[in-house]
DNA sequence: TAGATTGTTAATCGATTAACAATC
DNA sequence: TAGATTGTTAATCGATTAACAATC
């Protein structure tokens, strides 16, 4: 058996950053960046870049660099960008209807293909394209359109109430926007959006 | 001199987790919580919650943990969240819609004061109470309001420009929520709200 | 006093950075 | 060949965890 080196969680954070930039070079129709540059466009150090890439195999060319294409498409299939991924979409407020509208869903291969609500005027309404079905429908939905992961933008006080249905529902992802950790299941993974912190931990910088 | 220790960004990030779970036990009327707890409601360990809180001073009583209503307001005060933090809004779409409506200004210490935009369509029209301005307006707004903090959530094309007008407007903290590095100026410090590298690397590890 | 929990030190773990041989 | 840049190792740096004396 092979011995895997365990990657870093932030290793694969850095590698959906790198991902974006490529896209970016790529609509410039640059064809090749070395870490330097890539480093630069994206904030880390190019040793860190080349560290980072160097996880997954060799990608580049010594004295040139890495060839762009083959970088975006290397890095997408590592992060299994390479085929559809289907979401869905719980709470339908200000966020939800922004993440719905989220145009960058149309360039990558992962889309939101449902929309949850449990507010009965939002029942039945439209946002970019789906009707907004009620939260009983959830399973069913996940089962019917194979969906992979579920946003929650619901308020904090209902976000476990509803973890646990998505969890019960079969889900092994979720993205929480709602400010409160949720427990789940061994086996479920969540991931925490968290506007708020950001905005905060700044504050403090600014002190004089 | 005394030799102030440095203290890591991520333990100022976890201590915004703090107080927000703070806010709820205080309006749960729970007047003493341990580092166990703290840690279970955050996603923590007890030792590094202690560990946390020692960077700033001793706010616990052995045997018997914090007390919640003090270390919610030495927090508060640690963050600079005591005084008010007037912050702007550049960019009117989805995302900057609702963070106008975000709900957690009434009970925090910080708010957005003016929204800007360069859509004549929007320009004039109100969010939140708040008449969308045209962005030549952000430098004269930021003097006249005294906004230290702004949040900028137009698209990655437009977000560097922008970046050089608020820096030009004297603003020494920004939030970018447009997904690309924006260079700044020594002295001006930006934080990065990363909507998609959440989503994008969750996907990794939903892999079989 | 007995039980509980902090504050703090030392040990461990892990990630970043520097440096350079390999090589295009 | 000379110049450039990768891939990789070793050194450094920093953060987390474990453990326990202090003390309520």
């Amino acid at each position: 058996m092979v011995k895997e080196p365990k990657i870093p969680e932030v290793v694969i954070r850095r590698l959906t950053v790198y991902h974006r930039v490529l896209d970016l070079l790529m609509e410039n129709h640059v064809e090749v960046v070395s870490s330097q540059e890539l480093g630069q466009r994206t904030g880390f150090t190019p040793a860190q870049v080349r560290k980072d890439l160097a996880y997954f195999g060799e990608f580049g060319t010594r004295g040139l660099g890495y060839d762009v294409k083959f970088l975006h498409q290397t890095i997408a299939k590592i992060l299994g960008l390479d085929r559809e991924t289907r979401m869905g979409l719980i709470g339908a407020g200000n966020l939800g209807t922004a993440l719905a509208h989220y145009n960058i869903y149309r360039r990558e291969n992962f889309k939101i293909v449902a929309i949850f609500d449990n507010d009965p005027q939002k029942i039945g309404k439209t946002i970019a394209n789906h009707v907004i079905q009620p939260m009983s429908n959830i399973s069913a939905a996940v089962k019917e359109l194979g969906i992979k992961v579920m946003i929650i933008t619901v308020p904090a006080a209902a976000a476990q109430e509803v973890a646990n249905a998505v969890v019960q529902a079969g889900i092994k992802g979720i993205v929480n926007f709602a400010p409160i950790k949720i427990n789940v299941p061994e086996g479920v993974r969540v991931h925490y959006a968290d506007l708020t912190a950001e905005m905060l931990s700044l504050i403090y910088y600014l002190h004089d």
